[in-house]
DNA sequence: TTTCGTCGTGCAAAGGATTGCACAGCAGGA
DNA sequence: TCCTGCTGTGCAATCCTTTGCACGACGAAA
């Protein structure tokens, strides 16, 4: 059978509760007694039952995550951080993704929150009513979106809009286009929120070129709206409608960046690899993931359920080859 | 706090014992009984504690999945479907990344042994005896690799490869080119292998580039090899590779597929958002994974440690615009 | 009527870790 | 010398569910 911690105790000639003590560092130990029973722990390969401790403790050592797609390539190397940052403080991730269904998302909480102890909802698509119910099942931080009263860990929009818009200034681009993402997405708002924002400070004409699937597809029909908008700049929704874009405008013999500068949005690697290389504000998903897990378990020891802190998870504007002065008139 | 099984219990007027035989169906119980204590579980909103049912009977539910790297574009979509296929069943996920480590797999397992019922392991890495090891931890599949005496799911290789020789013998193509991913990989040697079996049936001359960094970049390294070896087209370990071939080819002036045929094999999404769309063997992940979560059930339920059961997923051939008959000499 | 088997149910132990309380030992102050 | 207070450790209860064993009741067979 597996060693338990009397195992360790009887080896180590002590009781079960300072084995206990010992491992946990909950209450003074004599120092040599510790070094004893936690040479003996090693040497026997003793690890504690999680399910024993989680009976007792009441917390099950695991953590849920829940997001809409696992393969949007924006969601893995943040799934990646949070298992990483939960891991180095011995907690398990439960991961599920809904489908994109905003339908499924209150119930696959409430199935999880048995499990874990507390959750991470990244961009969750359901309504605020359905948010609210659901966070009083556990305690429970939310990435890429805001709510009420719930901890947040969201990307600066209005600071990364400001470097699109600023280096687009600099190259000497007056008129830029926005080809946004769905109508129900949190993120799109925003992002057009700042974008107006910072536009009209910097005095550059925005065009609102209307909502498009999140999709390389999506980009590619947003082609002929950019072309009518006689804008010298565009900015994708996100970098897969920002590289359809550019795969459609060189369809049309459109020059990019030497007609037409684009942009887009998250850093995917697909970004680097597509041609030519994209130029777009990476988002720091792993940061944000990283910043999420801490969160949670702040509120878990913490429990001050009535602050919400709020983080923002910094942007990078990565510069390649589909950014340039805007063609001489 | 939560509502336990004697609460039910006392409700109902009976037992514990009698509400978890009416609840798990393990024994006989007067139908009468058991639907009233069914309703009042119902009722009291009753959920059995996962701890303390694992604590008595061994069982976590939880299943572990270990990976080399989540952000490799193919592994999303079988942690999605070996997420639902799990689910489906009652189960959770433990997915853990290990960072292409092959020295913390053994530790990682070792660590999540204790936490889950069985373990899919995924392309892992290790060494043969480790691995073997390993598995007399706790119950374990592997994906994507053989070992003596553990069930498996592995990818059609000989099959897989025999479609895409086909499709370049039937466009005339008689010399092909294999740019290899690492040296240490199981599955590179047994593409490696399918591929002489197979060209040496058709009487196609394979070439072997050598081994490449299964990357973007390492395509492109493989460029010049290519181009030396006067072959007609030529195959990547992986889409990644052929995709960076197609870029290096574009680069040096030669038209893909023109005049040179390339094919890459995983059908990852970006295959289909390159220029020219990338031909590729599409291996189904999705069904890898669920298939990998069925053998693991079935190993925990009936237990049968003695026959190993390998299974293999298909492969589909996704010709695209890379591909076409070799130039005239 | 007695005996026996079956059925439904309860009792109590078990599973592994944590933790409040108690206690022994010891040092220091009165 | 006695009391006080601190330190390190052990005892035993507790968390919630499952399950082997036993027991009472009841119907059927003898």
């Amino acid at each position: 059978m597996a060693v338990t911690i009397v195992d360790v105790a009887r080896t180590a000639g002590v009781s079960p509760s300072t084995v206990s003590r010992a491992l946990s560092a909950t209450h003074r130990v004599d120092p040599a007694t510790r070094a004893r029973i936690l040479r003996v722990a090693e040497h026997l390969g003793y690890r504690p039952n999680k399910a024993a401790r989680g009976l007792i403790t009441g917390r099950t050592g695991n953590l849920g995550l829940l997001l809409p797609d696992l393969t949007n390539p924006v969601f893995p190397s943040l799934v990646r951080a949070v298992q990483h940052r939960a891991h180095s403080s011995d907690h398990q991730v439960l991961m599920m993704d809904t489908d994109e269904d905003p339908d499924v998302e209150p119930e696959l909480v409430r199935s999880l929150s048995r499990q874990v102890d507390g959750v991470i909802l990244c961009s969750p698509r359901m309504r605020s009513a359905q948010l609210r119910e659901v966070t009083a099942l556990c305690p429970t931080v939310l990435v890429n979106r805001r709510e009420h009263r719930v901890p947040s860990v969201v990307f600066d929009s209005v600071d990364g809009i400001r470097r699109i818009v600023d280096h687009l200034g600099e190259l000497g681009h007056e008129r830029i286009g926005f080809a946004g993402g769905p109508r129900s997405s949190w993120s799109n708002a925003q992002r057009l929120r700042a974008l107006r924002e910072v536009t009209a400070g910097a005095g550059i004409h925005l065009t609102e070129l209307g909502h498009f699937p999140p999709t390389f597809e999506g980009g590619r029909t947003a082609v002929e709206g950019t072309l009518l908008a006689e804008v010298t700049a565009v900015l994708g929704y996100n970098d897969l409608v920002a590289a359809g874009l550019c795969r459609g405008l060189a369809e049309r013999g459109v020059n990019v960046p030497g007609h037409l500068s684009v942009v887009g949005i998250d850093g995917i690697e697909l970004g680097a690899l597509v041609h030519p290389p994209l130029t777009t504000l990476a988002v720091r998903t792993d940061l944000a993931g990283r910043e999420a897990v801490e969160l949670l378990l702040e509120l878990l020891a913490g429990g001050s359920a009535d602050r919400a802190p709020r983080r923002e998870a910094p942007t990078e504007l990565v510069v390649r080859a589909t950014t340039a002065p805007p063609p001489r008139p």
